[in-house]
DNA sequence: ATGTCGGCAAAATGCCGA
């Protein structure tokens, strides 16, 4: 079982990207964020004959995210949007059951500038992510909460090229890796670190300054998975290749395989 | 400070968000 996490940074400029790539990698699930459509323009049709069936969270112009299954399994909506602030107009969560498991889609707020009203709001969205994956967690089901996490675990070249330039960016302070320590000590597997421990496996490169061509790149886009998924993890990668394509997302998609 | 994208409003260029 192939479940994948794609940054598609606007699904209408990347439609092509996206359907080649559900083509190649054959994903059973795929969670995407940064759709950037209106529920009503979701491009339903073209995933459908891509042969897959999509539940999705839009919103116009920026955000959104969607979980998608292949067309005749299961996926059922457990919730969109996290619990904690009916005010919250952004559309950043959705979660699903699909093959028998509990699977989110993440798009965390970047937070820059910082610091500022914009990294506040990615704090005070993190501390509800952390509220609501801690009553996920304790679930005998499998549970994989996934997507884009806007945060840089550590300064080591497994998790940046290099950080300097980087320093004063919302994706690297200390706040934010703090918040994200706490889900992994909440007993999430950060999957990829959990089997490529010292390997650079980034999942994005900034479209400034030829950062792909340099291989400079960061790895933002994590697949955290409770005690009961953890148990049957036995591969985890990127395909960076979809970065390297033309009109490519800045965002390469990142999987983990199941038994 | 700078660079490059996607999407929007609204007239084709400037804005925001990343």
């Amino acid at each position: 079982m192939k479940i994948a996490t794609f940054n598609v940074n606007g699904i209408h400029s990347r439609l092509p990207r996206l359907l080649e790539w559900l083509g190649e990698a054959q994903p059973d699930i795929a969670c995407l964020q940064e759709i950037k459509t209106s529920d009503d323009t979701f491009p339903r049709d073209a995933i459908e004959g891509a042969g897959y069936q999509a539940i999705w969270h839009g919103q116009k112009g920026f955000n959104g995210v969607a979980v998608l299954t292949r067309i005749g399994s299961e996926l059922v909506e457990r919730r969109r949007g996290l619990p904690g602030d009916p005010d919250d107009t952004h559309s950043r969560y959705l979660e699903a059951s699909a093959h028998g498991l509990v699977v989110a889609s993440i798009y965390l707020p970047n937070g820059n500038p910082q610091p500022g009203p914009k990294f506040d709001y990615k704090l005070a969205w993190f501390e509800r992510l952390l509220e609501h994956a801690a009553s996920l967690y304790a679930s005998e089901q499998p549970v994989l909460l996934i997507g884009d996490y806007n945060v840089v675990a550590t300064d080591g070249v497994a998790d940046i090229y290099s950080p300097a330039s980087w320093k004063n960016d919302a994706l690297l302070q200390p706040e934010a890796r703090a918040a994200y320590r706490r889900m992994l000590g909440q007993g999430w597997i950060d999957a990829i670190h959990h089997l490529h421990p010292d390997k650079p496996i980034y999942t994005f490169w900034d479209f400034f300054r030829n950062r792909f061509g340099r291989d400079a790149g960061l790895r933002i886009d994590h697949l955290l998975l409770n005690a009961a998924a953890a148990r049957r993890l036995e591969q985890a990668g990127v395909d960076r290749a979809v970065r390297a394509r033309e009109k490519p997302s800045d965002h390469a998609p990142a999987w983990v395989v199941l038994g």
